[in-house]
DNA sequence: AGCTCCCTTGACACTTAATGCCATGTCGGG
DNA sequence: CCCGACATGGCATTAAGTGTCAAGGGAGCT
């Protein structure tokens, strides 16, 4: 009756060969770089066949992509879990930063593999298609949360691309500096740019759309920049 | 003689090439999907060897990104001609257009090759990983613009990152849309959401930041995100 | 126990992407 | 006429990724 043994043990075993399997990567990959290593010497490490691995992950990339994978739905739980009356700004940064807490947080070397991604052409590529599946989903949460329509109005797709513009940004400084920036400041200064377009209201979709920005700068206006 | 005809025949020779292979790989793409082709064909269609193929693009994705590629140099060349008094929003917008108003405009089948893109993971990855070093670019030229520190300033980077954050939703749409939507309003209307954060000034990053956003809702506060 | 069903694994074969190497051909210049 | 630079093609090779099949080991049932 292995019909609440917590986990029915046959999917224990599973998430055993894939943590062995990830551990083995990871720290192959970590040492010798990314397209030095051959998954023969992964499956090796790990005590697997070529076979297993990719009943397991669909590629190589996906070794170290899956590694930071699971914070996408954490990142749109989290913006689904904060208070409706909470600005955009606000949830999202809150939604970012589980991300970027994990990352940066988690002592073990999660900021080697994020180091390892930004500076492997191939496993951003990877990453930057992964966002962009997460940028669907808080999109589509934020549009639910504020009542806009998906079809016609821009701001929700803009508003998960600009949060995820700071998170990607907030990566970027922290892998160049090599953890010595603080997270929770890179993310509030980053947020600090993009909130004024995150918070501004109403954004009307009507056909006459002649309004002016709040912006400071007492300068832009939409204007149509039609045939130049 | 060759010393100025133009370009030296043998350049001439290799553009025919190139655009050959161009021309039968985006053909059969187009129709088949990107992996049922496999590249024997499409050496097979433009009449050269399979080797020569890799001698001029480094992988089949490579035959699309690099039909849109040079996009990413019209882009800061067009943003680093622009009047130097332009707001960022309005500066940043002609440059994009540059882009979207190629792949929307340029009757062929540029909205074609979008939409293979977009539909496409992996040539989907390898767009995005294109646009991360056309961001790059665009922060070096705002940085130098505006005479900010790429260093210790976030504008830059985040600004660049908006700027391409609307062109992507843009080419969604347009995709979407199958070219229906007008590309001109489609760009107008979504500069205008980030418009307020590209034009707004200072964010000066000294150590002692509260300050508020520019919000007209009336909320969002700069606050520590600290340990939630 | 014995039986069966299902899931996982490993081994083999196969396709395809991608790279290295070398021989050949061609253009252009001395 | 010869020579060097360069582009090409063919060949061999590595590595990624997939399909197939047979064997093993639990879990349930009788």
């Amino acid at each position: 009756m292995p019909l609440r043994p917590e986990l029915s043990l046959a999917q224990r075993k599973r998430q055993l060969v894939s943590d062995e399997l990830t551990g083995a990567a990871l720290k192959l990959l970590a040492r010798k770089g990314f397209d030095a290593v051959t998954i023969d010497e992964i499956v090796l490490a790990a005590g697997v066949s070529k076979r297993t691995f990719f009943r397991y992950f669909a590629s190589k990339e996906d070794v170290v992509i899956q590694f930071l994978s699971e914070m996408g739905a954490s990142m749109r739980a989290e913006l689904a879990g904060r208070p409706a009356h909470e600005p955009p700004s606000v949830a999202l940064r809150h939604a970012v930063w589980v991300s970027i807490d994990a990352c940066a947080g988690h002592a073990d070397g999660a900021l080697r593999v994020v180091q390892l991604i930004l500076g492997t052409p191939p496993l951003l590529a990877r990453f930057l298609e992964r966002q962009a599946q997460w940028r669907d989903g808080l999109a589509q949460e934020l549009a639910h949360r504020l009542e806009r329509d998906p079809e016609t109005d821009l701001y929700p797709q803009l508003a998960a691309g600009m949060a995820l513009t700071a998170y990607g940004t907030v990566l970027q400084r922290l892998s160049d500096s090599d953890g010595a920036e603080d997270p929770a400041t890179l993310t509030d200064r980053a947020f600090a740019v993009i909130a004024p377009a995150l918070d501004t209201p109403v954004q009307a979709p009507g056909p006459s759309r002649a309004r002016v920005s709040s912006s400071a700068a007492g300068e832009a206006r939409i204007s149509r920049v039609a045939e130049t």
